[in-house]
DNA sequence: TCCTAGCTTAGACTGCGTCTAATGAAAGAT
DNA sequence: ATCTTTCATTAGACGCAGTCTAAGCTAGGA
């Protein structure tokens, strides 16, 4: 559990109690939190967290590459603290809750030379949108 | 060209000069603008042309399901006029270009029924990264 | 213990998009 | 052609997510 705040001071980084409980808060996720959502989880813990501290930590976990930014609805942006293994997002409609799903084959495979307009093409991530079971039974 | 004012006239849509300036500037784009870059265009022709206007005829479009909505950075949408073709695509990291590409297989296929988590899944899409010849070649 | 770089904070600010309420105009009816 | 109804347009206020600023605070090294 504070298996990333172990990687974050290898990465010198001055720990603080508030990136602390932040840190600690996306360990433990096993949803993709908006910052919003996070900023409510460390206020548990820490009543006086700032809103600023919150957004400027998620983005230094980002640029560590210690947590992925996801952003599909357009309006927020979620953080994923499961960077290591490679997988893919299923992501609800209805209520936007996101989901790491894991797919039988590479999709950088299925990209033909032809279709690569010269570019370089590093990676692939699917997105795959429909309704979970809660959002499916209410309309 | 006017192929896109001819089928939303099939919807049933009121024909106003807004929406006929906004309609053709986006079927006559190569590339996905963003509504700003749209309200630019459109001024061009109609300067009193309204930002509220634009917003509104886009989420038209895209509700009519006449133009897809995209949303790569998380800062401003874009809207893609090629809906008729089932087709993902490819950004480069460097400048932000976007190209519309066709993979060999259907990546819906692909996720187990034990990786749906319950969900009715309806569509997936793919956005492959990398760089643009120009981008690779200036670092 | 002291010092200093750099972290935290409240709140102002920005960008993108939506809403509101008043005015204007498209298209069917006469 | 004119009327009428209904829907579209407009300027500007508003809302949300996220960033910035300037002042104070603190972690960690000396």
């Amino acid at each position: 559990m504070s298996d990333l705040v172990t990687r974050l001071r290898r990465h010198q980084w001055r720990m603080t109690p508030q990136r602390r409980v932040i840190a600690e808060t996306l360990d433990g996720a096993h949803v993709h939190y908006t910052a919003d959502e996070i900023l409510d989880r460390a206020c548990e813990r820490m009543p006086e967290i700032s809103r600023a501290t919150v957004y400027n930590t998620l983005n230094e976990l980002v640029a560590l590459g210690e947590v992925l930014e996801l952003n599909f609805d357009g309006r927020s942006k979620r953080y994923d603290p499961n960077v290591d293994h490679d997988h893919h997002h299923l992501i609800c409609d209805g209520c936007g809750v996101t989901k790491d799903v894991h797919t039988v084959a590479d999709p950088l495979d299925w990209l033909p030379g032809d279709e690569r307009h010269g570019f370089t093409v590093a990676k692939a991530s699917i997105t795959f949108r429909g309704r979970c079971p809660e959002c499916a039974a209410n309309g």
